[in-house]
DNA sequence: GTCTATAATTTGATAGAC
DNA sequence: GTCTATCAAATTATAGAC
């Protein structure tokens, strides 16, 4: 059974994918969580944005292994980053295309107006690329070139989400798999940068 | 002299630049514009939404415009690119990355929660992957791997600025301006879509 | 077209009983 | 740990004089 705080964490999470982190309120977090206000505050002293960090950071672990499970059950590097966005395409269609990430939301809103916000995002992103990184280097990659593949897979998959969200349409996602695997494929042609 | 509405639409879309839809109020929009908040509910009946609206649908010609400018003034299409993620790059760190579009801010916050500001947003997006599309199309790619290179440019110039923007950094402009200028150099391999 | 005044509601946050 | 009650401030929006 759920605890109260696993509760507020998991509904504060799905409000902000659907509302990001200035539309959504105390209250429907609290009326969300069956939580009293006075409990949130309970478990984070620091109110809202003590609250969104612990969410940023519980949902960036998260995926963190949610990724590297995808990647690792499926044979070579080009059908694993496949089997990743296919994966993520067939989740937004079948979710109505609320978005899935709250991070990205969160981090436009609120990265010149929360530096503590705009750090555990920041760090959220950077353990996903560390993981991209490793997988990268896996397929083949030198450590240059595996560092700007993370990097642009990151940024892919976040714009993907917003293109395919607004659009409510896999083609984005598609778009970015097919591509990104004919980039692994072919990592050493991909990535022109080891001479730059 | 720049008139009180496009005052107000300038403004409009600083603030949502710094601080997205939610998190921008009424009364700064006001102060910012230097115009009553009368005045804005003379130019935009439907409150904050409609004026919403029309800053997507501003900045949505205006950037537009802008991307075929810089493409159309460099030669050869992999430069284009090159020139235009540099060009952002250099904008995002002068700036001290404010987010450079605000309209990837707003459609991730109200998706699901305001169907007329998601519509707009989603002609802004189709008007410049038409543009891309053609800039595709002339580079040689086909209508298919047109489509594709279009739809995927427009969600890595979305994502770049998300990372760039959290991590400070213009490393995820930089790595999403190669790859794509390797893309389009290499057009007919980077796009394996025309056998599927 | 611009202004002030204000209505009605909601916000994030706190206090203190239990 | 949970609850209710409440605060001060801010929010979108409207009315009506000028």
């Amino acid at each position: 059974m759920a605890t109260t705080r696993d509760r507020i964490i998991t509904a504060t999470n799905e409000l902000f994918r659907r509302q990001g982190y200035n539309g959504t309120s105390l209250s429907q977090i609290s009326e969300a969580s069956e939580a009293t206000i006075g409990s949130i505050y309970h478990f984070f002293p620091g109110g809202k944005e003590e609250l969104a960090v612990a969410v940023v950071e519980t949902t960036g672990e998260v995926y963190r292994q949610l990724f590297e499970a995808i990647v690792a059950e499926v044979e070579g590097p080009a059908d694993g980053i496949r089997a990743f966005f296919a994966g993520a395409a067939a989740v937004l269609a079948e979710s109505d295309y609320i978005d899935p990430c709250p991070i990205g939301t969160v981090a436009r809103e609120v990265a010149n107006t929360s530096e503590p916000l705009r750090l555990a995002a920041e760090r959220a992103f950077a353990s996903w690329i560390a993981s991209a990184r490793e997988f990268a280097v896996g397929a083949g990659a030198g450590p240059h070139e595996a560092d700007r593949l993370a990097t642009l897979f990151v940024a892919t998959v976040e714009g993907a989400f917003v293109l395919s969200r607004t659009q409510r349409s896999p083609a984005a996602l598609e778009a970015a798999g097919e591509t990104f695997a004919h980039l692994l494929a072919t990592i050493d042609a991909a990535v022109p940068g080891s001479h730059s």
